[in-house]
DNA sequence: CGCTGTGTTGAATGCCGTCAACGTCGGTGG
DNA sequence: CCACCGACGTTGACGGCATTCAACACAGCG
């Protein structure tokens, strides 16, 4: 603090660097065919859609446009107007937060089946995040003046909606009181459980994240450093909890590692 | 990590301990006059009620139940069963989470006017939090069953309801940002400021945070302890940004507080 | 085969939590 | 009025843990 200015946050221009890489990455944004074939049966496997008549369908998917995602790709941008809503079908997404001085936060993980870039249903004007595809995606988007016909005319659409953005809250109230009261450790136990437990994937030799997911996302995810998450990722292989490779996380011992979660772990 | 048995999380009886007195403090939940008279301009003053005729106030009124809660007490507790939303008419609340271990975090206070435990609105069966008054207080209150009667029945209701919520979830995730990136110096000038932005009140050599609010309330609220809040705010106090005071912060100068909070200061 | 993105690991610094002790204020009861 | 007590606040000393800095390893790709 003898310096006129401080030196900018620490590792400003790693994040600066990132940042740009991602941004270039995005330029591939909407890259693909905007208006697929609509299959009625994409859209009956969605929970909120299921007790819709094939008719009813037909008349939710006539407001909607379809599009695909190439991985990297980003739907919609932290504070562009938000003009649109979404829902996913195939895929996954990652949202992430920029601050004003270019550090990243990735805000969660969405899963098919769920809506996303509700910015109207806030009264937002602008998405308060980005969204980029972590793999393919497909998407349904709607203009936000769909909103009122899907909330009357889809019994269930508005609950649904509002108990999905409680349900965000709360997670991100919780991420809050873990941040403030949990050791690094326990966190990321606990980001790569619920990777896990609500985006996992059963393979020969444990649950994996069935996404690419790199340690700087995990770090974005629970408030540390790459190179934490890097050791402590370690550590638990050699203790035969998890499995690493690139971009690739395998629990390999769900119930030690939420023993580590919470901090009960012998030795 | 060398016993059996990790030791539990660092400062635990102290949590503990304060968790202890304050359900004592709030065994004088409700104490108060369950059955206020109901005046109509206390609800007029209100934004979201302002553009209502004297009769169809009357009507709103006639479903809510007024209460005064003294202070320290508890409104609604943590994992209670929801069967009730509030608006607060006058006073501030405190809403608190307490994690499974015992540790507190301030999620946000509430200020008059505004709505809180709507847990009906987000399809919540039970309250994610306490809340508990800050001051003495009045507040209205009504079974969940009246929530779809006043969504219809008064214009701009639920759009006003659901932008809370988004505004809520939105600052709970800049909450988290800061938490990812910023100092524990800048998190406590950021939530000070925000304090005396929304709940201020101005007096003669500053705006001062209208409600008593000690150390311990600003660390849970920043995630940090009372320690380093103590000594960030006596720093503050040598340089002239703020002035202390039992149960009270006055801000003296809130452009330098802005600069600590962003980190430009100079020195 | 270089280049870029990703991951690993060692060493050192420093922030901030922890422990501890004391000071101060306000209320309460003798 | 005064002594006492609990709640709240302050300050110093110490040390652990995570960040930071640095260097290297490895995979994929053009």
């Amino acid at each position: 603090m003898n310096e006129q200015y401080r030196a900018p946050a620490p590792g400003y221009l790693r994040y600066l660097k990132l940042r740009i890489e991602r941004a270039e990455q995005a330029a591939r944004k909407h890259e693909a065919m905007p208006h697929q074939a609509l299959d009625r049966s994409l859209i009956a496997a969605i929970p909120v859609f299921a007790s819709l008549s094939g008719e009813e369908i037909d008349r939710v998917l006539s407001g909607a446009h379809s599009a695909r995602y190439a991985k990297d790709a980003e739907i919609f941008s932290q504070g562009e107007e938000a003009g649109h809503f979404f829902l996913l079908l195939d895929g996954h997404i990652r949202v992430v937060q920029t601050s004003s001085e270019g550090h990243q936060v990735v805000a969660r993980y969405i899963n098919r089946g769920e809506l996303f870039g509700i910015a109207v249903a806030m009264g937002r004007g602008t998405y308060p995040a980005s969204a980029v595809a972590a793999v393919d995606c497909v998407a349904l988007s709607w203009p936000n003046s769909a909103w009122a016909d899907l909330q009357s005319g889809v019994p269930g659409f508005g609950a649904n909606a509002y108990q999905t953005i409680g349900t965000r809250l709360h997670e991100t109230q919780e991420r809050v009181m873990a941040m403030s009261s949990e050791q690094v450790e326990q966190r990321i136990a606990h980001a790569i459980l619920r990777l896990v437990t609500q985006s996992g994937r059963k393979t020969g030799d444990g649950i994996e994240v069935d996404f690419p997911i790199t340690r700087q996302d995990i770090a974005e995810m629970t408030g540390t450093t790459l190179h934490t998450v890097s050791r402590l990722l370690s550590a638990w292989e050699d203790e035969g909890l998890v499995r690493g490779g690139r971009q690739k996380v395998t629990v390999t011992d769900a119930h030690g590692l939420m023993l580590v979660a919470e901090n009960r772990r012998k030795r």
